[in-house]
DNA sequence: CCGATAGTTTGCGATAGCGCAAAACGGGAC
DNA sequence: GTCCCGTTTTGCGCTATCGCAAACTATCGG
């Protein structure tokens, strides 16, 4: 089996206070494996059988309703992981994964999980640590969509994902990954029509530029006025 | 101090896998506090002293926005934890909890965590199992947020507190703790006004029986409909 | 180069739910 | 018993946002 380059991982917060050695260990029992864009890495409600930390590209988590609605749960950027069914106990994969383009993950089976925390305990205290703030983050989530009307919404979406996944252009700031108006919708509760609309107006006032599944926040306005137009939110 | 029984709490998932010895060990190093209705527990943005486990009594987990706007995060059962703002990493409670009931609580110092967590491992471990399970109701709450109306959401919040929550009557489900129709629109996104508009709805029906900071879910039919009312709302 | 496909824009009517305001109600304090 | 205060109910106009429909436009395969 290919071997994956510890130094390409060792500074990931899940493993942090993890000796070189043992990240040599933990990586054996790893494989990686390279999706191709659009192709689902999970479905929702299939047995878990792995879980996954991603080395290159971009994935989309989405839970779906029973009544077929959907929402993007998150956008998962290299170095962070997914897919951690087990962590929580559960037996299925509560949301999909689709690969939004060509990428490149590790792969560990699920039995590995209780033989690798007994053998490293950090890594259950870091995954704690990753899956606490993704708590918080869903809370303030929830917060927004409760209190906050739409054009706020999404205001502060695309400062997130310019945050997270922001590809530095000179005249402003590129999210990195192909996403589209409906994606925009389900991150945060409501139509492509209305982000549509949203983004329409804020590029006639040259806060950003769109085209076709790509995005970017310009520079001298667009960033600092979408800031302000939550004039509530701090430090993300 | 005096001691805290362990047979009390042996059972709670937060020390599964853990020998009566070692419960001994970490009950030690709690102390217990009693807070009287509707005192505050800890305030959002204050530095995180302590984590707590809910022996008796309910509390209010509320967050509020930089605007003042706020909304129930949750309601503690008995035997959850709650203010675990140090599993995540945060140095400040993201959160506001008050007792709503007279609530009497384990409380443990910040400090002692990383000292249990490496000498009981498997507290780590339960500890990602609840956050874990936390972040997926999270998801779910946003995606009813998203997808649902109010009338939805409200059924679901009040099934799901009778289900945590609820005292079995003769004639129904009663929530047990005081709940105002305020605190419900916290729980779902809506106003208080909406919320008495649809419980009233609900009474004339003959569902639910409500009165002041009072619910109860009527077992013939308050139950089975408010369900139904969830599962897909074909044309009415 | 052209047609097919998926994504985007825009108009317009419909409406769920908000926001304000005022009144009714219930429970506890004394 | 009576007063007071927090909670709940209800009416009514308003508007943000949806939902549908149709036109438009990049992009890709051939």
């Amino acid at each position: 089996m290919a071997k994956v380059d510890t130094s390409l991982v060792a500074h990931l917060p899940l493993f942090a206070g993890v000796t070189p050695e043992a990240l040599d260990e933990i990586l054996r029992e790893a494989r990686s494996a390279r999706y191709p864009k659009n192709s689902a890495i999970f479905e929702q409600g299939a047995g878990a059988q792995s879980f996954f930390l991603l080395l290159h590209g971009h994935v989309r988590a989405a839970k779906t309703s029973p009544t077929g609605e959907q929402i993007v749960v998150r956008y998962v950027a290299p170095g962070e992981t997914f897919g951690l069914a087990m962590a929580i106990g559960a037996t299925r994969y509560p949301a999909t994964a689709i690969a939004v383009e060509d990428s490149v993950v590790l792969i560990w089976p699920i039995s590995a999980w209780p033989r690798l925390v007994e053998r490293f305990p950090s890594l259950a205290a870091n995954t704690l640590q990753t899956v606490g703030t993704r708590l918080q983050e869903s809370h303030t989530r929830i917060l927004e969509m409760s209190t906050q009307q739409v054009e706020q919404r999404v205001a502060h979406a695309l400062l997130r994902l310019a945050k997270q996944s922001g590809k530095k252009l000179d005249h402003g700031i590129e999210i990195d990954f192909p996403i589209s108006r409906q994606d925009i919708a389900q991150m945060t509760g409501t139509t492509l029509h209305t982000v549509s609309r949203i983004l329409s107006g804020w590029e006639s006032q040259g806060l950003v530029e769109s085209g076709r599944q790509r995005i970017i926040l310009r520079d001298p306005h667009g960033i600092v006025v979408l800031a302000e137009r939550n004039a509530d939110s701090g430090p993300a």
